[in-house]
RNA sequence: GGAGAGGUGGCAGAGUGGUCGAAUGCGCGUGCUUGGAAAGCACGUGUAGCCGCAAGGUUACCGGGGGUUCGAAUCCCUCCCUCUCCGCCA
């Protein structure tokens, strides 16, 4: 959510963040809905004022008195008409919290114009994509790979996009988290185990409620597994007042993730590239606003060299502002080259949320040199997900044997140098 | 899952319909005192919204939501959470 001072104050930059990011936002109605909810607030307030000096003097008063009776009488009125007016502030209120809720965050200046995935810039591309591999198959057409990955069965116990990692490929997935883990600890990064279903209350901290339920499952109870660690991992803090001292906060989580992608279709979604259940290890933070664009390079960096380890192929997106997503002002997405698919797939997505999801959720730090909270700005990417790595490995680095080497990095936790399908 | 007890400010803890945003103690801050410290003394010390250039004013918040009442921390309903005992269990 936006400071609703800023909308009032500098409603032009507010229409700018929505010009360059190219949605559909009727500005002038949210303006008109603060001053009318404005309004109704300073009516409702001035009788309430009215009613508490009516119960202090009714406190000292006789009971029985005529005075008091009359009294009663007459606050019988203004706690009718107070009633009626707080109905249609409340009301008001919602539309305007929700009209609010739908306003989106200020990209940055850096943040290039443009309106569709193929403006982004590419920021950086590292290693080389072509000659490189050159007995490359799409992942799901390597002979064998139903050994490792097995959709049928997943299909039948659950159902399509869980599939069951099997053997080699059970154990590449571990070792490829264990790896990432280890990293990110030393990158810095505080280890955390979080819950894997939240609330309604966090998931609507985050983002994800109540517009984008649908890609979330939920339990009989009103949990909801979680898409992304992101979401336990934001909501630790929430509703919190920090000390300016402990910023910055890194901390990095596994967990499986889960998505109903409803709606997703197509070649795109072949293999490995788009399933319901993923591991993924993110990584987040809670830092003072004047270093946030300092900690998402570092954070860049931290996911950046994961892939270099692995030696895999990569490039380094920076979104424009039409791609660049509701909540974020700034975001980079890191693609990994699959030699056999001859395609990039995103396996990481370091964005600067500045003080956007902060307000939503109420993460704020007490402020040493005024003593007052303000609040800190986060951030967050994935360290890594598991599956399109996992893709890219067995398409790029598959031998004229059959085998797949074994990224020299990883090898301490494969424990062998190549990958058998068998 | 069953039975019981409880959730009040940074912490402890009073408050069972009105003068309560809330006693008291601790903690914390500033000052006095001191060679310095402790003790002592004085004052101060929650969050948020709205109005205002400001000074300041005003409203809300006693786990969440709803209700009763002229008036709710206090009464009623409901949900959540914590603790104790029992049961079950990786």
């Amino acid at each position: 959510m936006l400071d609703p001072k800023l909308l009032r104050e500098s409603p032009e930059i507010v229409r700018a963040a929505i010009a360059r990011k190219h949605l559909d936002v009727d500005l002038d109605a949210v303006l008109v809905l603060d001053a009318s909810w404005r309004a109704l607030l300073a009516e409702v307030e001035g009788l309430r004022s009215r009613q508490k000096a009516a119960n202090h003097e009714m406190a000292a008063a006789n009971k029985g008195s005529s005075e008091f009776l009359a009294k009663v009488q007459e606050m019988k009125a203004v706690s009718q008409e107070i009633k009626t007016k707080e109905e249609n502030l409340n009301f008001t209120q919602e539309k305007w919290h929700a009209a609010m809720l739908a306003l989106p965050n200020i990209p940055h200046a850096s943040v290039p114009d443009g309106r569709t995935p193929e403006e982004n810039q590419v920021y950086a591309t590292n290693g080389a994509i072509e000659s490189a591999s050159p007995h490359a198959q799409a992942h799901w057409e390597i002979p064998g790979f139903s050994n490792l990955v097995d959709f049928a069965r997943g299909a039948k116990v659950t159902g399509a996009g869980f599939p069951f990692l099997i053997g080699d490929g059970a154990k590449l997935s571990r070792a490829l988290l264990q790896f990432f883990l280890d990293e990110d600890v030393e990158a810095g990064y505080t280890e955390v185990s979080p819950p894997i279903f939240v609330n309604a209350a966090s998931a609507t901290a985050t983002g994800q409620l109540p517009d984008k339920e649908g890609q979330m499952y939920e339990t009989a109870d009103k949990l909801y597994a979680v898409p992304t660690a992101e979401v336990p991992l934001t909501n630790f803090f929430r509703d919190e007042i920090l000390e300016e001292d402990l910023l910055p906060v890194c901390r990095c989580a596994y967990t499986p993730c889960f998505r109903r992608e409803a709606g997703s279709y197509g070649k795109e979604v072949r293999g490995l590239n788009r399933v319901h259940q993923f591991d993924k290890v993110e990584l987040l933070k809670w830092v003072h606003p004047s270093s946030s664009y300092d900690e998402l390079e570092k954070l860049r960096n931290d996911a950046e060299r994961l892939l270099q380890k692995l030696e895999l192929p990569y490039r380094v997106l920076l979104m424009c502002g039409g791609d660049l997503g509701f909540s974020q002002s700034k975001k980079y997405d890191l693609e990994v080259w699959a030699a056999g698919q001859k395609r990039w797939l995103e396996v990481s997505s370091c964005s600067n949320f500045e003080s956007f999801q902060a307000r939503r959720a109420q993460i704020r730090f007490r402020a040493k040199s005024t003593g007052k909270p303000e609040l800190v700005h986060t951030l967050n990417g994935s360290g890594l997900a598991v599956p399109r790595v996992l893709a890219a490995l067995l398409e790029n680095n598959l031998q004229a044997d059959g085998r797949v080497k074994i990224p020299a990095a990883l090898v301490p936790y494969f424990g062998k140098e190549f990958l058998s399908f068998k």
